[in-house]
DNA sequence: TGTATTAAAGACAAGATTATCCACTTGACT
DNA sequence: AGTCAAGTGGATAATCTTGTCTTTAATACA
């Protein structure tokens, strides 16, 4: 039991994102930063675009852009866009009598699932990026690896862009 | 993002032994009982043999008994046995610099598991069996279903045992 | 010892998730 | 308009989860 592929390359993207406001990021510089597929992050990205999370311009100096506020955008938008977390509502075995109410088991999964939305729920993207830990702002580029990674970007294809 | 299909199968087929003490469940009884495939079950169960969760006898007035005290048995161990709860022990990206410790992202990715970990480790099967709902004990048996799933029990192929 | 009953094990099929690729459209800038 | 740089959408493949089936092994009982 994990957050999904899917979930974890929406999250690290917009958390990427939100370190470049106002610099559009093309599917390879966000797939280059993130480690995830070129080929598979723009299918990840469709759907948080359509929420309205990102936006999206084609063609030259294009890219995705955050939509939003960092501060306003929770961790729990962002994965509900892509693999929503699945509240128990009703008993998944059909029977009589679990009309309303929950027996203890599925209650007991519900409550789970719910402290999973909460603490997604209760962390924004905004606080994630001020958090001071030793390690990094996001999960990159300590100095090291950010040489390696722009020299990897360069070498492929990319002009000697400022960055 | 929800409890996988083969963790609710266990779950639920533990609730119902933990319902049946002393009175080993057949494959059939379980799939019953807990309206799982029976064709898909015994594969769902194995693991909880291995782990000590539950006894297998073969032959006649065989099946499945549970092993251990439910007081004493989590959720918690039940799903790591078929699905374990993964929590993040480092970041998914190798990157340098992040040895020890996570990013915040992962951080909160891993904050988040560790409740759901914690909701399952707090909850043991003999807690839910003693709550005192309106619905009933576990997931089954309303006056109504009983009648009914005995019924269609009897009419595949069961002689009439006193059950 | 033989037979019926039951779980175990493994091969296989179906479906969902993850990933790749290509043709197409949009947009910016000559 | 023409051209290049991007995202979009659809078809396809690979992998994992879920589910089925058949054969085998163990157990009880006559």
């Amino acid at each position: 039991m994990a957050v999904s592929q899917t979930a974890e390359y929406a999250l690290r993207a917009v958390v990427w994102l939100a370190q470049k406001p106002g610099e559009p990021q093309t599917t390879q510089q966000l797939a280059d930063g993130t480690q995830v597929s070129p080929s598979y992050l723009p299918k990840v990205l469709q759907p948080l675009g359509r929420a309205g999370i990102l936006t999206s311009q084609r063609g030259i100096n294009g890219g995705y852009t955050l939509a939003r506020d960092p501060d306003g955008l929770t961790l729990l938008e962002i994965v509900n866009c892509v693999d929503p977390v699945q509240r128990i509502t009703r008993c998944p075995l059909k029977l009589a009598g679990h009309s309303g109410m929950l027996c203890p088991l599925h209650r007991a999964l519900d409550d789970a699932m719910a402290e999973l939305e909460r603490t997604f729920r209760e962390t924004t993207v905004g606080a994630l990026l001020r958090e001071n830990t030793s390690v990094t702002p996001l999960c990159d580029m300590s100095p090291a690896t950010v040489s390696l990674e722009t020299a990897a970007a360069s070498a492929k294809k990319l002009p000697p862009t400022s960055n």
